[in-house]
RNA sequence: GGGCGAUUAGCUCAGUCGGUUAGAGUACUUGCUUGACAUGCAAGGGGUCGAUGGUUCGAGUCCAUUAUCGCCCACCA
C-alpha cells in the first residue's frame, strides 16, 4: 500500500483506474451468484453493436447502469448485470462490404459461406473494442455472463421464438408493400424508415379517356410510377368525375388502360382530385388496390432502375427517368403543369437513401395479439415507465401499430428457419433442420435465403441472455430484471419488442421500470453525429481526465429522459471535484498516519464532529431516496455539495488545529477518528458515482473489506440526525461568515489578525457559541476574542454586525468612519425591516394562520423572531452613534 | 395535422409533495503563494422564473390560453 507521503497534489486517474478494475474483474467482484432467498437486482445491458465504437450516448446510458448497479450491490442485493453485444445486421455487414469492394470483389462473387466467414473475421477483430471500452468507463457487469445475439444460446432462442410465432399463426408469409432500400438492397421495417419534409414538385399529368375526346388529369409527386399505373381514383361523390367512373384511362407511351375507379380515399381538394392508383409502388394505393382488385404492376427494381415493364425507360434509374419522362411530356402535351410542393419523403435510417415501397413476398409478425397484452403491462403498472409521460409515447405506438416486416435479404443475421420442398412445395418450420419433407418424403429441401430483422433478436434479449427457452437457474433467479436503462430513441425499436416478446414468451414483463434518458447533445445543442464531426469521444476523455470525471459530468445537471448538452465547462467541473476529494483524502491521510480504530484513548467528539456525522446522515438519507427514485443527477449535486461545503470548506477547515496540535490527545484522537469515519462513508456515498478515485482512497483510509464496491451502502439511522447540532453549528457558521464578511468590507486580509467582541444577546445563543468559540477564533483568524452573553458596554470604535440578534463587534481604533458605518447598519436595517414586514403580512392572514400547516407557520415565527432580534439590536447600535 | 419537451443569473443547467431570502457550475468584481488542494481559499455583484389569465392563505412548481425553439409521430397523391 502506498505512503500517503507519496499522494501526489493533482489526481491522476489513469494508473489507479487501470488497477482498480482489474483488481475487480480478477476477483470476480462483478459475478452474479446463484443463490436463493437473497433479493436479486438484475439489468440486463442494451448491447452496442459488435464492430461499433463507445459513443458518449454509450457512456452515458452505461454509467446510469452501472450506478443503479453499484448502488443496489451495496444494498446487499444479489446483482446482475448482464453485458452483451448486438450482431446489427445491415450496420456490420455493410463495414464488410466494403471492407472487401475494396479488394475488389463483392459479396456475390465471394458467395455466402465464404461472406459470412470474412464476418465473423470481423466480429472476432473488431468485436472487443467495444467492450474493452465499457471497462474503461468502470461498468461492472458480469463479463463472465457476457453474451453476443449471435451465440448458440440467443440463436436457439431466435430459433424457438420464431417456430413459435410461427406455429400460432402470428408469423406469416405473403405478397405485400414493403419499404426497400435500393442501396442497402434488404426490406427493413416501418420504423426504420425516416420521413423527411422535402421540397418537390406535383406533377399534373392529362391521361385520355378511352373512346372519347376527354381527358382525366391527375397529380403526382412520383411521375416514373405511371408505367405502373393500374387504375384512376376519384372521390365517389366528386361531382367533376361522376360520369367517368366506369371508364378507362390510356397510359401515355405504353397504351395500357386503366380504370377510373371511385374511392373514398381520395381527397377532393387536392391537386386535381384523381389521383393515379399504382398498388406496387406506394403504400395507400396499394391498399386501395386491394379494395378494388387491381393488378400490381412493378416497375422499379430492387436497384432502384426501370424494368421491363417501363417500356422505352427501361434500365434507367428511378430519378433518371423522371426527369426523362417530365421532358418527353412536356414535348407531347401530356404534361399539364407543374406546381411546387412540399412532403415527407421516407429514408432508409441506415444509408439514407430514400426508401422504395414495392411490393414483394415477405415474413411477417401479426401484431395486433401481441401489442395488446404490451399497452395491457403498461396501463396495469406492471412496467412502469420513468419519467411517467414516455408510457403515452409507448402506447401511442403500439396502438397503431401495423405488421411486422421480418425477413431481411441479408447474409449476416440469424437466417429465417424455414425451408420449403422443392418437390412438393411444402413449407416446414421446425426447431430443428429438416432433412425430409414431412409431407411427399422428398429430400429435396431448400433454406429461405434471408435473415432475420436484428431487432427480432434483441426482443429477446432479457431472457435469451439467462438460457430461455430452458429453465436456468439465471432465469429462476435474476428474471424478470428490476429495470432497463436506455435512450428513448430506441422505444420503439427496441422497448416495445422486449414487453411484447417477453410477455408472449416467458408470460413476465421482462424488467418492471423503464428508465429513459436523452441524448448527448454537443455544446451547440446538437446531435453528435459522424457526418457533422462534432462527436466528442469518450475514451479521450477518459485518457485525459479520468473515467469518474466523465460519468460525474454525465450524471449531474441531468434529468430522466432529457438531453444533455456536453460542455468541457462541466467537466472540468467534474475534474476538479475528483481533484478536491483527492487532496481532502491526501490530508486525511496525512494526519492520520499514527491513528488506529482502537486505541486508550478516550475520545472527546465536538460540536463539529457531531455536526458532521448529524449532517452525513442527512445526506445519505437523501441520496437513498434519490437513488430509489431514479434521481441520480440530484443525488450526484446532493453528495458533491455536502463533500465540497460541509466536508472541505466547513469540517476540515475546524478540525485542523486539533489535528495539528498534539497537545489534548483525546480531542485529536475524537477529531481523527471521527475524519476517518466521515471520510469512509463518504467514499462509500460517492462510490456507485465515481467508482475509481473512491476505492483509491477507500483502501488508503482504515476500511473493513476487501473492496469498497462490496461494502455497505452507508445509510445511518434516523436518529443520528441531531437538529439541535445543526442549528448550533450553522450559527456559528453565520457568525463566522459575517466576521469575514467585515473583514472584506473593512478590507482587512486574512492574514491581519483582529480582536472581536461578541455580545450574544441571549442565554442560548451564549451557550452555543462559547462551545464553538474556537472555530470562530479559528477560521475567522481571531487572535483576541470576547464573549458575552450580555455586554455592559459597548465597544464605542467598532463596526458592527448583527446575525439573529448576536452582535459581532470588531473595535478598530481610529479607523471607524462613523458616517459610513451609520450607512451600512442603515441598509441592515432595511433589509430587516423588510423581511419583517412580509412575514408579518403572512402572519396577518388569517387564510394563511388557519390553512397552512402548523410547522410552516412555526418557520415562519421563527424567522420573525431573528429578525426581530436582528433589528433591534441594530436599532441599538445605530441611536448609539446617532446620539 | 397530432403529441411531447424546453423557456429560471451573461452562458450551460438543477429545482421531485405548491411552503426559508429561487440554487449550482461557469463567467464577472475584490482580496489571498493560510503547512490537502490556485483543478484552490475567502468575500461580493448578478434573476419580475417566456407572456397573459386563473386556482390557492401561498405558484418557478398546479390549470387554461399564448409565443418562441427543439424533438417525435402521421398514408393526402
Amino acid at each position: 500500500m502506498d505512503e500517503s507521503k507519496n499522494l501526489s497534489k493533482v489526481y491522476e486517474p489513469a494508473a489507479v483506474e487501470e488497477k482498480w478494475y482489474k483488481f475487480w474483474e480478477d476477483n470476480k467482484f462483478f459475478q452474479g451468484k446463484i443463490e436463493k432467498g437473497k433479493e436479486a437486482f438484475s439489468i440486463v445491458m442494451p448491447p452496442p453493436n459488435v464492430t461499433g465504437m463507445l459513443h458518449m450516448g454509450h457512456a452515458m446510458d452505461n454509467t446510469m447502469q452501472d450506478i443503479l448497479t453499484r448502488y443496489k450491490r451495496m444494498q446487499g442485493y444479489n446483482t446482475l448485470w448482464i453485458p452483451g453485444t448486438d450482431h446489427a445486421g445491415i450496420a456490420t455487414q455493410a463495414k464488410v462490404e466494403a471492407q472487401i469492394k475494396k479488394e475488389g470483389t463483392d459479396r456475390y462473387q465471394l458467395g455466402r459461406e465464404k461472406f459470412l466467414e470474412r464476418v465473423w473475421a470481423w466480429k472476432e477483430q473488431y468485436g472487443n473494442t467495444i467492450t474493452t471500452q465499457l471497462r474503461k468507463l468502470g461498468s461492472s457487469c458480469d463479463w463472465d455472463r457476457e453474451r453476443f445475439t449471435m451465440d448458440e444460446g440467443c440463436s436457439k432462442a431466435v430459433r424457438e421464438a420464431f417456430v413459435r410465432l410461427y406455429k400460432k399463426g402470428l408469423i406469416y408469409q405473403g405478397n405485400y408493400i414493403v419499404n426497400w432500400c435500393p442501396h442497402c438492397h434488404t426490406t427493413i421495417s416501418d420504423i426504420e424508415v425516416e420521413h423527411v419534409e422535402q421540397e418537390g414538385k406535383l406533377y399534373h399529368f392529362r391521361y385520355p379517356i378511352e373512346g372519347s375526346d376527354e381527358y382525366i388529369q391527375i397529380a403526382t409527386t412520383r411521375p416514373e410510377t405511371m408505367f405502373g399505373d393500374t387504375a384512376v381514383a376519384v372521390h365517389p361523390e366528386d361531382e367533376r368525375y361522376q360520369h367517368l367512373i366506369g371508364k378507362f384511362a390510356v397510359l401515355p407511351v405504353i397504351g395500357r388502360k386503366i380504370p377510373i375507379i371511385a374511392d373514398e380515399y381520395v381527397e377532393r381538394e387536392f391537386g386535381t382530385g384523381a389521383v393515379k392508383i399504382t398498388p406496387s409502388h406506394d403504400v395507400n394505393d396499394f391498399e386501395v388496390g386491394k379494395r378494388h382488385n387491381l393488378p400490381e404492376v412493378v416497375v422499379i427494381d430492387k436497384n432502384g432502375k426501370m424494368n421491363e415493364n417501363a417500356g422505352p425507360y427501361e434500365g434507367m434509374d428511378r430519378y433518371e427517368c423522371r426527369e426523362k419522362l417530365i421532358k418527353d411530356f412536356e414535348a407531347s402535351g401530356v404534361l399539364v403543369k407543374v406546381d411546387d410542393h412540399t412532403n415527407s419523403v421516407g429514408h432508409c435510417y441506415r444509408c439514407n437513401t430514400v426508401i422504395e415501397p414495392l411490393v414483394s413476398k415477405q415474413w411477417f409478425v401479426k401484431m395486433k395479439p401481441l401489442a395488446e397484452p404490451a399497452m395491457q403491462a403498461a396501463i396495469k403498472g406492471d412496467v412502469r415507465f420513468v419519467p411517467e409521460r414516455f408510457t403515452k409515447i409507448y402506447l401511442g405506438w403500439l396502438e397503431n401499430i401495423r405488421d411486422w416486416c421480418i425477413s431481411r435479404q441479408l447474409w449476416w443475421g440469424h437466417r429465417i428457419p424455414v425451408w420449403y420442398c422443392q418437390d412438393c412445395g411444402e413449407v416446414i418450420c421446425e426447431t430443428t433442420d429438416p432433412t425430409v419433407c414431412p409431407k411427399c418424403g422428398s429430400h429435396n429441401l431448400q433454406q429461405d435465403p434471408d435473415v432475420l430483422d436484428t431487432w427480432f433478436s434483441s426482443g429477446l434479449w432479457p431472457f435469451s441472455t439467462m438460457g430461455w427457452p430452458e429453465k436456468t437457474p439465471e432465469m429462476e433467479t435474476f428474471y424478470p430484471t428490476s429495470v432497463l436503462v436506455t435512450g428513448r430513441d430506441i422505444i420503439f425499436f427496441w422497448v416495445a419488442r422486449m414487453l411484447f416478446d417477453a410477455l408472449e414468451f416467458t408470460g413476465e414483463v421482462p424488467f418492471k421500470d423503464v428508465l429513459i434518458h436523452g441524448l448527448v447533445l454537443d455544446s451547440q445543442g446538437r446531435k453528435m453525429s459522424k457526418s457533422l464531426g462534432n462527436g466528442v469521444d469518450p475514451l479521450q476523455v477518459i485518457e485525459e481526465v479520468g473515467a469518474d470525471s466523465l460519468r460525474f459530468m454525465l450524471i449531474t445537471g441531468n434529468t430522466p429522459g432529457n438531453d444533455l448538452r456536453y460542455r468541457t465547462e462541466r467537466l472540468e467541473a467534474a475534474r476538479n471535484f475528483a481533484n478536491k476529494l483527492w487532496n481532502a483524502a491526501r490530508f486525511s491521510l496525512m494526519n492520520l498516519e499514527d491513528y488506529t480504530a482502537e486505541s486508550s484513548i478516550d475520545p472527546e467528539y465536538q460540536v463539529a464532529d457531531k455536526w458532521i456525522m448529524s449532517r452525513f446522515s442527512a445526506v445519505s438519507r437523501e441520496v437513498t431516496d434519490l437513488m430509489d427514485r431514479y434521481e441520480l443527477g440530484e443525488a450526484a449535486r446532493v453528495i458533491y455539495e455536502f463533500a465540497w461545503n460541509e466536508l472541505c470548506d466547513w469540517y476540515i477547515e475546524i478540525v485542523k488545529p486539533r489535528l495539528y496540535g498534539k497537545e489534548i490527545p483525546e480531542s485529536r484522537y475524537g477529531a481523527q477518528k471521527t475524519l476517518a469515519e466521515i471520510m469512509t462513508s463518504t467514499m462509500e456515498l460517492l462510490h456507485p458515482f465515481m467508482p475509481f478515485i473512491t476505492e483509491e482512497i477507500w483502501q488508503h483510509l482504515p476500511h473493513e473489506g476487501e473492496t469498497i464496491m462490496l461494502s455497505s451502502w452507508p445509510i445511518k439511522d434516523e436518529s443520528q440526525i441531531d437538529l439541535k447540532i445543526n442549528e448550533q453549528m450553522n450559527l456559528t457558521i453565520e457568525v463566522i461568515r459575517s466576521i469575514r464578511n467585515l473583514r472584506s468590507e473593512m478590507n482587512i486580509p486574512l492574514g491581519k489578525k483582529i480582536e472581536v467582541i461578541i455580545n450574544a444577546n441571549s442565554k442560548e445563543n451564549y451557550a452555543y457559541l462559547n462551545d464553538t468559540l474556537s472555530y470562530i477564533t479559528g477560521l475567522a483568524s481571531i487572535e483576541k476574542m470576547e464573549l458575552k452573553e450580555q455586554l455592559s458596554e459597548k465597544p464605542a470604535q467598532a463596526v458592527t454586525a448583527v446575525v439573529h440578534g448576536i452582535e459581532i463587534y470588531l473595535p478598530l481604533k481610529g479607523l471607524v468612519d462613523i458616517d459610513k458605518e451609520i450607512a451600512r447598519l442603515e441598509k441592515e436595517l432595511a433589509k430587516m425591516e423588510s423581511e419583517i414586514k412580509r412575514i408579518e403580512g403572512k402572519l396577518a392572514n388569517k387564510g394563511f394562520v388557519a390553512k397552512a400547516p402548523a410547522e410552516v407557520i412555526e418557520k415562519e415565527k421563527e424567522k420573525m423572531a431573528k429578525y426581530q432580534a436582528s433589528k433591534e439590536a441594530l436599532l441599538v447600535r445605530l441611536n448609539d452613534y446617532r446620539a
